[in-house]
RNA sequence: GGGCAAGUGGCGGAAUGGCAUACGCACGGGACUUAAAAUCCCGGGUCCGCAAGGAUGUGAGGGUUCGACUCCCUCCUUGCCCACCA
């Protein structure tokens, strides 16, 4: 057994000591900018984390030993709400519970044997990190892209702050899944809608995202084309817009609803006998929250107004509703109901016993009737009942009645985005202040750069309720107007901590600049990040932030790029039992306390070996014996080298090198291992010399770097076994004289053959036919055709 | 309801049009040992057979092909994302 303790302790120092994974740019020089996501420090490392470091971590050290200058930071994603509940939990500050947890977890990734450049580290909660989140916040100001406005918005009562559409889950806090209430406020926020067509256009520009990443954010910014329809009132010119996706049922719209927060339904239902009632419902609506109304889902309840409206297309009039299931966030919170090609209005009118008309007619099968229609038909087919454009395929129709509608004024192509402005206001403690003043006399004021930071004070009477905690710190509150000089107020909310992780990759490039977020020069270089690695968990959210700033740093003239992440790794989950690991579910495996009895390195190997990076893991205590086992089979070797090595394990040796090379650059490191372990075992079985096992241990070298240290030096080498070349195959070895033809009766194999590689086709035939097996499957029937593979197989067909 | 993945031995997984189950775990056998552990070597899809060998086999059913885990169609199951989105 290896003494990985000591091994590891050992090469940790030293690599510390000698800088060795320290980097500077090289201009010149073929840059790698990999980066993995950066942790939030809550103490202690989880498999997660071990995983997602441990796959970037092979990949640096690989790219350095292919000759890159290799950017690999690493960094704390330090402000955020677990450091104040910790805080007020252990009776402590954030500041101080945090700078501890980031103390423990830089250690805990420095026992795993990461190759970071540790003189780059980045925190966030340091001042000298969240100035420039403050200066980037002005110049969006300036830009008239940071604005405070009163709406609705999204408040988890148990965090006691505001939330942004982005952290809403299943109608609950994304963190704590308490019930997310509406409140009215005044927020600020980013315009990101701004970006709304850069962001969707650019998703084309990344071929090496995962494609579900891709279709989610494509989801999430949600542009969909239709066409806006102005339908007047009966009684007066009053006009009700609607947006629809499907223009071509427009003469099968029998009545139109409207969402109960729509401004107009007070005014259509004014001295109606129905308004009593009306009011009544929409009173209903309005207590329950979004949430509810989305989980009840099928149930469809709405009232009928009193008022109607005039469908432009055929000046039908059309009685208008209001119902629960039509969203005033989206559209224009009113639509025109087609029963017959849309399922959610099918049942509303099934229930209130509405008109339907047919528009659509299914090219084949069955003619469908209203009167006997047991659901909606959403699918294509030839407009009926549609005036001038019957007969159309309704795609072509489609296009037609809105260039129609749009030339005859009563209505308009129109795009719709699902995507909103981002709410960054929140009322905790732990973020950064936003930097902005209000005078009573000039209004809202920025604070002026050359004042920057705008210090978070170090204490705030914080418990977790009860607006935000910094307003009731009289020294940070009360201040000089930049402007007049008179007295002025501070903002008290802190930015969303994903403003945080926004830029950080940037930062990383130059992190301690002082007169810019970061050095252009710097950004030039290294920029974009050329992999990133970290969980599918933040594909909306995080990474859709990052571009944004990134294209607003464009727009800035800092960077030229348009986007920041070249290619982009999804690591799966660590699962135990088919569960993720959890502390309720009590299936914890502590990565420490599996490297105190196995050593990183193990640890590194298991975690890679058994499974591809993308794909779950399922945790096996047996596995890592067996990756420790294999490390010891590798240690044992250097005792038993010979003069000269076998040709058999030349073949082996060089045919490993192709395979894990490209293994490699593909991320597929099970598989890249499954190859070491066969030169191992060929190693074992036919002996090698010191120049085979100088190249099984270079290519080990990225999985487990402490043992093959150890060993480099071992075989009498000065310099560190990362900055080595990575080894190259020669081709010779590689091709063999003789070939194993697999030989096929019907896609049955009956035979295998070795011929010499050069075998023409005849002679390959007489060889087959000479086969007894063979002759005597075509002895009763003779074969029709062969079919020849070069140098891999024979299919013959009777 | 929409979108995207995935389904292969007892288990993790390999093979993306050409020998299904590489590599590892677990299991069985052997060597070494007084013995055990460790180590080294060998064997394992399933069914029939002492064996040689044969049949069968990648969620189910169909198709394309000389040949399909791989491509196409239908269905089932599981996971993830979005969702009264007009």
């Amino acid at each position: 057994m290896y003494q990985f303790a000591e091994i590891e302790k050992k090469w940790q120092k030293v690599w510390q000591e000698q800088g060795c994974f320290k980097v500077q740019k090289m201009p010149g020089r073929m840059k790698y900018y990999l980066l993995e996501m950066f942790p939030y420090p809550s103490g202690k490392i989880h498999m997660g984390h071990v995983r997602n470091y441990t796959i970037g971590d092979v990949v640096a050290r690989f790219k350095i030993m292919q000759g890159y200058q290799v950017l690999h930071p690493m960094g704390f994603d330090a402000f955020g709400q677990p450091a104040e509940n910790a805080a007020i939990k252990n009776n402590t500050k954030p500041d101080i519970w945090t700078r501890k947890c980031i103390e423990w977890m830089r250690q805990e990734l420095k026992r795993m044997g990461f190759s970071y450049d540790w003189d780059r580290e980045v925190v966030t909660c340091d001042k000298e990190y969240y100035r420039w989140n403050q200066w980037i916040f002005l110049k969006m100001f300036e830009r008239g892209l940071a604005y405070k406005k009163a709406s609705n918005v999204n408040w988890c009562p148990a965090c006691a702050t505001t939330l942004a559409n982005e952290e809403v889950i299943d109608g609950g806090c994304w963190r704590c899944h308490t019930k997310v209430e509406q409140k009215e406020l005044e927020q600020w926020y980013l315009k990101i809608t701004e970006y709304k067509e850069r962001l969707l256009e650019d998703l084309k520009l990344l071929e090496h995202w995962p494609r579900r990443v891709i279709a989610m954010q494509t989801n999430w910014i949600g542009k969909s084309e239709g066409v806006e329809i102005y339908f007047r009132l009966q009684e007066s010119d009053k006009v009700i817009s609607v947006f629809t996706t499907r223009v071509d049922t427009i003469f099968g719209a029998t009545y139109l609803v409207l969402a109960p927060e729509h401004p107009s339904v007070l005014e259509i239902i004014r001295g109606k006998p129905q308004e009593r009632e009306v009011l009544k419902f929409i009173d209903k609506v309005a207590k329950e929250s979004k949430a509810i109304r989305a989980a009840e889902g099928v149930k469809k309840e709405g009232v009928f107004t009193g008022a109607y409206a005039i469908n432009p297309v055929n000046n039908e009039v059309i009685p208008i509703w209001i119902a629960d299931y039509v969203l005033m966030e989206y559209g224009t919170g009113a639509i025109m109901a087609v029963p017959t090609h849309d399922q959610r209005d099918f049942l509303f009118a099934k229930e209130h016993r509405l008109s339907m008309r047919l528009v659509i007619q299914p090219k084949e099968g069955m003619r469908l009737m209203p009167e006997t229609m047991t659901a909606a038909y959403e699918g294509d087919g030839v407009q009926v009942n549609s005036g001038q454009f019957n007969g159309l395929p309704n795609q072509e129709a489609k296009q037609k009645i809105a260039a129609w509608m749009q030339n005859s004024g009563i209505g308009r192509i129109k795009v719709h985005w699902r995507l909103r402005d981002w709410l960054i206001s929140r009322q905790r403690y732990w973020g950064t202040p936003i930097p902005i003043i209000y005078c009573g006399k000039c209004g809202t004021a920025p604070v002026p750069y050359e004042d920057l930071p705008v210090e978070l004070p170090k204490d705030a009477p914080f418990t977790g309720e009860g607006g935000s905690p910094l307003s009731k710190v009289e020294e940070f509150v009360n201040t000089r107007c930049p402007r007049c000089k008179g007295q002025a107020l501070r903002e008290t909310d802190t930015m969303a901590t994903f403003f945080d992780s926004s830029w950080y990759f940037l930062r990383f490039c130059s992190p301690h600049f002082t007169q810019l977020p970061f050095d252009i020069e710097e950004a030039r270089y290294w920029m974009p990040v050329d992999q990133y690695i970290g969980g599918i968990e933040h594909a909306i959210l995080h990474l859709l932030y990052a571009r944004f700033f990134t294209k607003f740093f464009k727009d800035l003239g800092l960077i030229n790029i348009d986007e920041p992440f070249r290619r982009l790794l999804t690591q799966g989950m660590v699962l135990k039992d088919g569960q993720v690991m959890s502390k309720s579910k009590g299936n914890i495996v502590d990565p420490d306390s599996i490297i105190t009895k196995y050593g990183a390195d193990t640890l590194r190997l298991f975690i890679l070996f058994a499974a591809p990076p993308e794909t779950e893991l399922e945790w096996d205590d047996r596995g890592i014996e067996g990756a420790f086992k294999f490390l010891n089979r590798v240690w044992r070797i250097r005792k038993n080298l010979r003069e000269k090595a076998d040709l058999a394990v030349l073949k082996i040796l060089h045919r490993t090198i192709k395979k894990v090379t490209e293994d490699f650059q593909e991320f597929k490191f099970n598989t890249a291992i499954a190859s070491l372990m066969e030169l191992t075992n060929a190693i074992y079985q036919f002996g090698a010399d010191k120049e085979v096992f100088e190249r099984l241990v270079l290519m080990l070298a990225p999985i487990a770097p402490h043992l093959c240290e150890e060993l480099w030096q071992g075989l009498g080498h000065q310099e560190s076994i990362s900055r080595e070349s990575w080894p190259v195959y020669d081709a010779r070895f590689l091709v063999d004289e003789t070939v194993t033809i697999v030989v096929q009766v019907n896609g049955k194999v009956r035979a295998k053959i070795e011929t010499p590689r050069d075998t023409g086709e005849d002679r390959l035939k007489e060889l087959i036919l000479a086969d007894q097996k063979i002759a005597a499957l075509l002895a009763e029937t003779p074969p029709k055709k062969f079919i020849f593979v070069p140098q891999k197989l024979v299919n013959i067909v009777i």
